[in-house]
Parts: structure tokens; C-alpha cells; sequence
DNA sequence: GTTTATTTTGGGAGCGCTCTCATAGGAGGA
DNA sequence: TCCTCCTATGAGAGCGCTCCCAAAATAAAC
């Protein structure tokens, strides 16, 4: 333990050069010389001393991940573990190291000093940003990495990777459209971000197709919660929907709750469609239909943009959108055999 | 951008050993010049270069967290969220980062290597480790700091946080006794892992308190899944019990299943605590009384631990076991009105 | 067998910081 | 007023690596 170069390349016969270009793979090393190198850091179990070599090459290795405001939605949501593991996988792939930061506002000044700047991490990857994010808008002025995992309309400039929320919203409003609906309401997501604005903006698309212009009326907003979907939901009754598409899962669950409750049916009264295929969804009653998105891709992606400013010098922002999937259960009406997947009681490995 | 200590000193007049002695703090500045030194580095933005600084202190300030196998687990189980949370807020108070590891084994070995040997984690903290964790052990016998969440009989040197297993087996098993129930069973967790061994250690310990000796056909083994829970219940259901101690939530929920389907009423016939206190066992019908554990403490304890062993040069194994909380609801029978929290449909939010 | 080109190796100079040690001022005591 | 004792500051030597450049060894060309 503490071996350095210098130590090794006495133990092999060699200068710190050779041992330095044994270990980072330079061509020009004879190869019984290599052999004889690798034996003795095999040997002592040699190490490179991180902290030095990040000094040489001005490289850590090491990106930066950041999730916001993590602390209500880091559990409840599936979203987020699946991102991090699909940056984990892509970023061990290629030897870089995950720096997690779970951050409060306040704090977040703070890492981006230390960590960013004092060039702990060669870039950063923020994940799921307000829509006016600092630590992104500062980063990319200042010119250094950084990938949003989301849009980030503020600066037109900023790479990142997105879910077709606008495509999302209007698969699954065109989906009760083909099926006959007319009358289709929305829940809308916030509309201060921007998977909120998008999925409306999708809804809006997708009737404006047929010809419909939806009043006022069918719309309203909710908070991505349940109670939020319960709310709309009654408050959207009164225009005599007779689809609903909810911009998430869990408000498309408080929906139903408000639909039952004025004593409608699902399907067949109410059509509904939800968005985020959350596990839940598969045992609603009845199972939601719901729009899929490609979240463990998203992370491999950020990873992949990144990577690309860093070791190809990539400059110009790279923004890719990934589409969405529909999938279809019974609560959009769209499957005869309504009720067949009812669970008993709450479920959630859906064996039953 | 890349101002270094060199020129922040000839900015500010001074030499690089007095700008070095205001950035950490170091008393003997005259308040005059420290203030001057101050306004030049907020007024060029200066930030120390990470690397250079861990050279030559030989520390990183990092930390890292590893999670093996997190691939299935990660999702469904809080568990994973809240200890990292805990782990997270603890470490950001203290002004370490966190470098997140979701390793399957083969990358074990080759993290190891590199983050711990290389020196660029101070220590490491290991959750969820498996009985035999080749990591920990490693670390623990090459004297460098390791702190396991979740006991670790292997080497008994290793320092860890761990949850009062045994005490919250044995808490279900007496708040069933004290209801009455006599002919308690009990779905224990894999024998191949801490706490599937000590919550059934527990439930003998109470049994054994109150003169009980129970047989064979009393205990049947699940792996903590809903499945698993199902197909022991009904094998347990010959044996007649009136009480079931499941080992885990998921497992009582598969135990609920079966005995609905056996005819019988929980919990007139068979009474059932659980034991995780996931979301989910507020919405079973009954709802599930069950054991919490403080797993954010966790994270936060073995922060505490690792950072004793760093910064203290604590060398004595630390070994810290938290208590367990029962809470209770309607499936054991304790409460009155049974059904009132009832769900309808599936529900997150607990405000129906 | 030279000369020239090419490959392999070694030495030196950093990378940007910390930390010990020596020195220059000042304060305090006689 | 002089000497002693602190305190504030500066200089220098690393920390362990990479990378450039020049020297040595080897191969190729004449």
C-alpha cells in the first residue's frame, strides 16, 4: 500500500516514464519491458494515486450528477432511480466515476463552486431542472459541461436529452380520438415546467387534427398528484367529458376516484388515459392506459452528450427528444376483456 | 476562470502561503489582509483546484457509496432512497461529496481498484451488503475505512449501522401475544441474510418469553417477495394459526391473499403484522400493522461512523443498532374500526 | 560500414496546492 | 532603550503523476 511510480519503475529497472506509459496503454513500449512492468504492479499491487493523476491531466473522471430539490419526489417517483441507473451503467462503461448531489436550492450555489469550478467533476448532468435552473444557466455560461436531462428553454444553448412530451400527449389523446371520443378533457401538468406545458401542448395538437377546438372548459390543471387529478377531475364532470387524458399516472388515479364517485363508468361512460406507466398503473381498475417513456434511455443519453462535449470536444448543444410509447390497458376502452386484470386488494408484483 | 493561489497572491500583494492560510481558515492572517485577500478571490471567482489540494492533503473529501446488485432492487424498495438520502444530507452537512456505485460484482473488484486503493474516496460506505461482501471485506483487512449498513457477521471488526432486526421480530410477535393470539406462524425472510435471520430470531425470543415453543410447521421461509409470502401462507395455513408474523410487507401482502382465498377474515381468523412499513401497507385491505425502521438515521449514522473513523482516527470497530417502531392499524386487530381506511381502487396519496 | 530514420527510454519541468521552517516585524517586559 | 517572545509572512520542498524533449538504442537505407 503507497506505492508510487517512481517506486515501481526501481522494482522494474525502468524510469517513472516507462512504468507511466506501461499503465496508460502508450504504444511505444517494448513488449517484454511491459510485461516485466505489469508483473511487479500486479506484484505490489500497485495503484495510481487518483488525486495526482487528476492533477496531471487537469481530468477527474468524474461527472457530476444533480437532482434538484430531490428530497419529496426522490421516492415516491420511479423516475429518478431509473435515470441514475441508466447514467450509472453508461458512465462505468466508459470508467467515469458518479458524483450524486441531492440538492437543496440553497446548496446548490455552494457545489457548484466547489465541485464544478474547483473542477472536481469534469461536467455535470442535472436532472429533471426547474425551468429556470442557476446551476444550469451559470455552468453553460461560464462554459463548462453541462447535459439537462429535460428541456431547459431558458437558454437555447443548453444540450440536453427530453421525452417527447408534446408527441406523449398527443399519441394518447389521438389514441381515444380513433376510438371515438369527441368530447376529450385534459389534466394538465403545471404549466410552469415544462413536461406540463408539453403534454398540453400534445393534447391541443392532436384534436386541432380533427378538427377540434377544445373550450376552456375541458382543461384544467393539476399537480402531477393524485389529489390534483381528484380536483380537475371534478371540476371537468360538469363539462360532460366523455374521454379524460391525464398528464400523470397518479392524477389519472384521482381522476377515476372522482369519476366513480359521480357514479360513471370507466370505460364506458369515461375513457381515460394516463402518462408515466408507473407500476401502479397495471393495477387500477380499471388498468390504466398510459403513455411509456424510455427514462433508464434518457440517462444513457445525457451520459452520451456529455461524454461528447468532454473527450470530442463536441461544442455546438446537442438536444435529443426520445419518443414515447403507448400502452394500452383497459381504461381507455380500447380492450374487450375489462376487469380481467383486476388485482384483489393492492398488489404490486402482478402475479395474481 | 483558472485563476490559480499564485496569482490570487500577487493580485492581492501577499504571497501564495498567505492566500493558502485564508482559504482554510487559518487564524494567524492580520484581519486587514485576510479581508483583502477575500475580496480579490470573490472578485475573480477563484476556486481552489480540487485535484492540487487533494495531492498534497492527501484527502479527497469524497466519499463512496455502494450499492451491489441494485439493479432489481433499487426500484420497488424505499429502502434504497431514504438510506442514500440520509447518507447524502449527512455528508453535505459536513462538506463531503458522494460518489454513488451501483456495481454488480465484476465491477466490484475493479471499483475497488481504482476508487479506494486510488485514493479517491476517502472511505466508503457499503448498504445492503451481501453476507460475504468480497468489498468490505477487502477494504476492512487492508485497514481502510469501510462502514457496512447492515450488520456484517463475516469479520467481526467491521463497523456498521444495522436496524434492531431481532427487536422488531420480536415486537410484532408480543403485540400479537398481548392481543391473545397463541398459535402465532410466521413467514420468515431468506436464512441466507441478516435480517431474514434475526427477525425470526426475534419472533422466537418472544414466543420463548411467554413459554411458547413453536413447531416446525409454525415457521415457513419466503424471499421477502409478495409470491413468496403467498405460497408460505398456505402452507402455514394447515397448521391452523390464528396470527402470522410476516417478515417483510410485501410478504404479508401474498399471506393476505392466501388466506382471503382459504375463506378466512383478517383479522377475526388470522391476525398479520408485517414489517417494513412500506407505502403500501397503509392501502392493504386491512391495513397492515407493521414495523418501521428509522432507515434515514441509517444513512446518517453511518456518515457519523466513517467520518469518526476519518477524521478522529477512530480505529475500534463501531457498531450501532436502531431501534424499531410498531405501528399499528387494523390487521392485527388492535384497532376498532377495522375498514375505515379502507381504500377504494388503488391509492397512493393516503388522503381518501 | 556509415549515415539517416525510427523506435524506445530517461530526465526534467510542471500541475496547483499544503505545510514546515525560517525570518521579519511588533508588542511587552526589564 | 535593549532584549525577548510572539505573531504574521514568505520561501521552499514536496504530493505523485503526465508529457515534452532529448538521448540512446535499434532498424533501415545507402
Amino acid at each position: 500500500m503507497g506505492y508510487t511510480l517512481e517506486e515501481i519503475a526501481r522494482l522494474a529497472g525502468v524510469s517513472r516514464s516507462t512504468v507511466s506509459r506501461v499503465i496508460n496503454h502508450h504504444p511505444s513500449v517494448r513488449p517484454e519491458v511491459r510485461e516485466r512492468v505489469w508483473r511487479i504492479i500486479r506484484e505490489v499491487g500497485y495503484q495510481p494515486h487518483a488525486a495526482a493523476r487528476n492533477l496531471a491531466t487537469r481530468r477527474s473522471r468524474i461527472v457530476g450528477v444533480v437532482i434538484p430539490e430531490a428530497l419529496p419526489k426522490f421516492f415516491s417517483d420511479p423516475y429518478f432511480p431509473a435515470v441514475l441507473r441508466g447514467i450509472s451503467d453508461a458512465l462505468t462503461e466508459r470508467s467515469y466515476h458518479l458524483m450524486l448531489s441531492l440538492l437543496s436550492p440553497q446548496q446548490e450555489e455552494d457545489f457548484y463552486q466547489r465541485a464544478l469550478r474547483g473542477r472536481l467533476v469534469d461536467g455535470i448532468i442535472v436532472i429533471s431542472a426547474q425551468i429556470t435552473d442557476p446551476l444550469i444557466r451559470q455552468a453553460y455560461q461560464e462554459g463548462l459541461p453541462v447535459i439537462s436531462v429535460g428541456r431547459y428553454p431558458q437558454e437555447p444553448g443548453v444540450s440536453y436529452v427530453d421525452v417527447d412530451n408534446v408527441g406523449g400527449g398527443r399519441m394518447a389523446t389521438d389514441h381515444l380520438l380513433r376510438l371515438g371520443r369527441r368530447r376529450i378533457a385534459t389534466i394538465a401538468g403545471p404549466q410552469t415546467r415544462a413536461p406540463g406545458i408539453d403534454r398540453l401542448e400534445g393534447y391541443r395538437a392532436a384534436l386541432r387534427a380533427w378538427g377540434i377546438d377544445p373550450p376552456p372548459e375541458w382543461i384544467a390543471e393539476g399537480d402531477f398528484t393524485e389529489i390534483g387529478g381528484y380536483v380537475a377531475m371534478r371540476r371537468l364532470l360538469s363539462a360532460r367529458p366523455d374521454a379524460v387524458f391525464a398528464a400523470s399516472d397518479l392524477m389519472a388515479v384521482g381522476a377515476m376516484k372522482a369519476i366513480r364517485e359521480a357514479g360513471l363508468r370507466i370505460p364506458e361512460d369515461i375513457a381515460i388515459v394516463g402518462y408515466d406507466d408507473v407500476e401502479l398503473a397495471r393495477f387500477t381498475d380499471p388498468p390504466l392506459t398510459t403513455v411509456r417513456q424510455p427514462i433508464y434511455e434518457l440517462g444513457r443519453i445525457a451520459v452520451r452528450l456529455l461524454l461528447s462535449q468532454l473527450e470530442e470536444g463536441a461544442r455546438e448543444p446537442q438536444q435529443v427528444v426520445l419518443p414515447t410509447e403507448l400502452v394500452i390497458r383497459a381504461s381507455c376502452g380500447a380492450l374487450q376483456e375489462r376487469g380481467a386484470l383486476e388485482p384483489r386488494g393492492a398488489s404490486l408484483s402482478g402475479w395474481d
